[in-house]
DNA sequence: CGTAATGCCGATAGCGTTTTCACGGAGACA
DNA sequence: TGTCTCCGTGAAAACGCTATCGGCATTACG
């Protein structure tokens, strides 16, 4: 098989653990040794067994992520940008998919602290925390990301959801509207979190909101596209209707504008839009959709990060990590040709 | 920490390997000791540690997934299918991004080494195949996706990329376009089937094929908008111009086509277009994009059922695996009308 | 000169499994 | 009764590494 630690150790005539701990970068070494060790190392291209160095020592530099969907692109991007710091660490990351699904979501936590995972990051999608106590079990540390449970004393790194729906909505006021509809969202911290902002901001301007202009769905993740276009058909029955919509994410605001399109009206003149998540194709959509951008990149960053300070440091008090969001307004709330002179 | 066979022996009064045959439906363990054992078990939600296990059997029920980019949504939804596989299977996936850099990629792929994956999938970015043979080292077994190296007996799954630019270009054919013309990508066996398919379409339908009507370009999986924009003004400049464009990718053909639009041109009637990849937005579009479907589902279903035979029977001579793509037309290149119909 | 501190290295004992092989008893058969 | 199988079980030795501790030189110090 591969190159194993005795095989330097019985060619320079050193033990193993002398070996070892060159590898490590162990200070008891002399110079000598360590140099010669180290260029036969090179020369073997030697590289570690890491289940028997985690066996060993019970760390695998190995962190597990679950993400409720792998497709969509927000945890794509937040994947791919964490990621970037374990590589940068030389750490690795098992991914692992829920589904949306809190059974095949317990299951994977299980899997990854099977296989030893030192740090572990959750987006969660069970509906409360109590199938989280599991967890207890183990001393693994995590750290929740993007869904939050508010009485539960985790680490955290996510946006602040209050904050992105008072953004969007006070954007549809400055912008006129009076009568603002909110298609979110159904079990999960952020759907909460955007529905309270949105309502903060219509108290706060003095607007009514009825209960009839707020609409809550399930699945908004996967199809959102298909729930946007049947709950915008609905508010479109409303007498009055409504002259702005706040999406919880982009593709429910796709399929909401369409049915809006469809029906024969213009956005934003009629109906003005804006989501969140801002889809990297925003700009060649039919009508380019403004959108709350959640800063992924700096999520992922700021995830990695953390995940290395709990890695040398477990038992630390929980932290709250939130990254601000920023609003790219486009055709879809401010207009054709506001939106041209802005480039 | 956790429970180990070594308690659940003990409290069974039977030795550490009865429990371990019977954890794994070892044949030779009496009726009446195997259902005690799985009794406790399940009493002690035993879990077994899967690093110890790895060391001891060389087998981790791992597989190691390197793809250029986490956040393209077909290595994304490729993920995800296989994902589901292998989980049926009770496999993890271990996913790694090359970020399309051929020495990331080796790294990551030791990396993935290291940690004992029982078979690796590469989606590989590498140029050619001479960094490939390090592979050669290790006795895992491997399967290329995607991405294939011609000359190098490995397995494969993948498209017929021939066939998929051959469809392509057909279709633009059939609706009667004479200068064709193909933005292409480089370094990749995909772009150079695509770019034959392509020629074979033309020479089938007699048709010409002049050189400044195929340009091919790098980075066009990251950042193809940008490309596909600068490619299709250079081509605009030509006299005459062309009537009609293969795209590598969506993301290509949307930048093409922005800079179609912004030339004051029509699109479909003055030039018609087609992608690769059947981007889920492709209906939001300003234009929405007919494009190639490559069946990214039963791709991963294919990569995960070859990787399971690969896990129980390594050596096997290099099987090929080709799932079909299927074309699905749009507004732009059949147009509004004809589209509008179809639905 | 004696003692303590320091620098360098290795022996030993795990980590939690699996693998291999040996063993004892029960039943079959002659 | 003796021998041969078969069945069920367990002892011991890995797998490749790390943690802990102890020991031998050498140097520092009073």
């Amino acid at each position: 098989m591969a190159v194993r630690l005795k095989d330097i150790a019985r060619d320079l005539g050193v033990s193993v653990v002398t070996v070892s701990k060159v590898l490590r970068g162990n200070a008891d070494i002399g110079d000598a040794t360590r140099t010669r060790v180290l260029k036969r190392m090179k020369e073997l291209n030697y590289q570690p067994n890491m289940m028997a160095r985690g066996l060993a020592s019970g760390r695998t530099y190995t962190v597990g992520l679950v993400v409720p969907d792998l497709v969509h692109p927000f945890f794509a991007e937040f994947a791919k940008s964490l990621g970037g710091v374990l590589r940068a660490n030389s750490r690795a990351l098992i991914l692992a998919s829920s589904e949306e699904d809190p059974d095949i979501e317990r299951q994977e936590i299980r899997t990854l602290l099977n296989r030893g995972v030192d740090v572990l990051i959750i987006a969660s999608c069970q509906a409360n925390l109590r199938n989280f106590y599991e967890l207890g079990d183990d001393r693994t540390p995590y750290l929740l990301f993007d869904r939050n449970f508010p009485h539960l004393a985790a680490h955290f790194v996510g946006s602040d959801d209050v904050l992105v729906g008072e953004m969007a909505t006070k954007h549809l006021i400055d912008l006129g509207r009076k009568r603002i509809a909110h298609i979110g969202g159904k079990n999960s911290s952020p759907s909460f979190d955007r529905l309270r902002g949105y309502r903060n901001a219509l108290a706060d301007a003095g607007l009514p909101s009825p209960d009839n202009l707020v609409v809550s769905r399930d699945r908004v993740e996967e199809s959102g596209d298909a729930v946007g276009f049947q709950v915008m058909q609905e508010l479109l029955k409303l007498k009055p209707r409504p002259d702005a919509v706040f999406c919880y994410n982009d593709l429910t605001a796709l399929g909401a504008i369409d049915a809006t399109l469809q029906a024969g009206l213009r956005v934003p003149e009629d109906i003005a839009f804006i989501g969140c998540g801002n889809l990297r194709y925003a700009n060649y959509l039919r009508v380019p959709l403004s959108s709350i951008d959640h800063d992924t990149t700096a999520l992922g960053q700021a995830a990695g990060q953390l995940v290395m300070e709990l890695s040398v440091k477990p038992e630390q008090d929980p932290k709250t990590i939130m990254i601000p969001s920023k609003l790219t307004a486009r055709e879809s709330s401010i207009g054709a040709v506001v939106a041209k002179k802005k480039r």
